[in-house]
DNA sequence: CAACAGCGTTCAGTATTTACAACAGAACGA
DNA sequence: TCGTTCTGTTGTAAATACTGAACGCTGTTG
């Protein structure tokens, strides 16, 4: 993340130079001008002041998307999902919508081999997520509370809740599942 | 925004000492002790450093919603979920997560008999939908363009393009889909 | 051609943040 | 009780960020 540049880009959109920048935001115009070059790394406070003069809140500042628009593929072929497995677990997560640039909705198909799991440590992320199970059992933990999901079960809860998915059983279980906002 | 109680909670959350998270994110143990009593402004690199050992991005730390985790409803049975079918048309569409106050995501488990259709007059609304295809073959037009979803195949576009839903064949066709912002 | 007003950059000094190490309190077992 | 190990806090020295006053540059105006 390119703190410098998006922050210039920010300000030349709103189209105010360093100087009148720096006035509103009550900071001098070397310290917007040295974290635009990236040459400092500022403090919290010191760009949530900066940030003040434009203005724009810290969380905007950070999910702003800089990129371009318009993804026009509509529909992915079964074999054009992209794989976003850890690595590590053996889960199988595959993306639906690989060309859209910022989307709004994580949608996976998840697969779960026998023994299969998100891992220990629980799962924490802003958001909300649903889910399907379509093939075989799978074991759902949140907030402590732990469920057995067969085939037509589905569950819904917000994703700062602790969890964790786990498949003990012998069969593979196949999940499909939306995470909004999107994590990848 | 007390980023400092803020960082805490996470912290806690996750079951992380000081030092735990510190010897994690490549910093001190006293940093951390330091921005959680806001006794510092960290800098955005050290904050992203911290937050790297969680981990958690710079926009979910400071979007994170630390409200309640009022314990509704996680898991529903297959035969829990609410039909929302419109009535008129045969289409099925029965939504997962009925117990949740202000969702963010509208999940369908939707079963498309032959011959549906969800109408002549294009839907258009706000916001994104993804969906896959589980059973059956199904049609789906987006902006004028027309595609054949066969089992397995997916689907991801702004909900604003003009679309509709269609299923020409003799074998009923089931989707899994999720549509953000809720519209129901 | 000055003189000026704006722009962004840079430098030296000051203020703040960070690392390292020591510290006090609580929990546990020998 | 003592020793060990965990917890979070704190003092001091080093590292880093910020300020204020330069600088060089460009375009405008008299």
């Amino acid at each position: 993340m390119d703190v410098g540049a998006r922050l210039q880009t920010i300000r030349k959109l709103k189209g105010l130079s360093q100087r009148e920048l720096a006035k509103r935001a009550g900071v001098t115009n070397s310290t917007i001008s040295m974290i635009e070059k990236n040459s400092v790394s500022p403090s919290i406070s010191s760009l949530k002041k900066v940030l003040s003069g434009i203005p724009m809140s810290l969380v905007e500042f950070f999910s702003l998307d800089l990129a371009d628009e318009s993804a026009t593929q509509v529909v992915y072929k079964a074999s054009e999902l992209i794989d976003i497995s850890s690595g590590a677990n053996t889960v199988s997560m595959r993306l639906i919508g690989k060309a859209h640039p910022s989307r709004a909705i994580a949608f996976l198909d998840e697969t779960y081999p026998p023994g299969s799991d998100t891992g220990m440590e629980m799962l924490a992320h802003e958001g909300e997520e649903a889910g399907l199970l379509i093939e075989g059992r799978l074991e759902l933990t949140v907030s402590g509370e732990t469920y057995l999901l067969e085939s037509g079960d589905s569950y819904y809860f917000e994703s700062s809740r602790p969890h964790r998915f786990r498949n003990p059983f012998d069969e593979p279980a196949r999940l499909i599942s939306a995470t909004t906002p999107a994590n990848f």
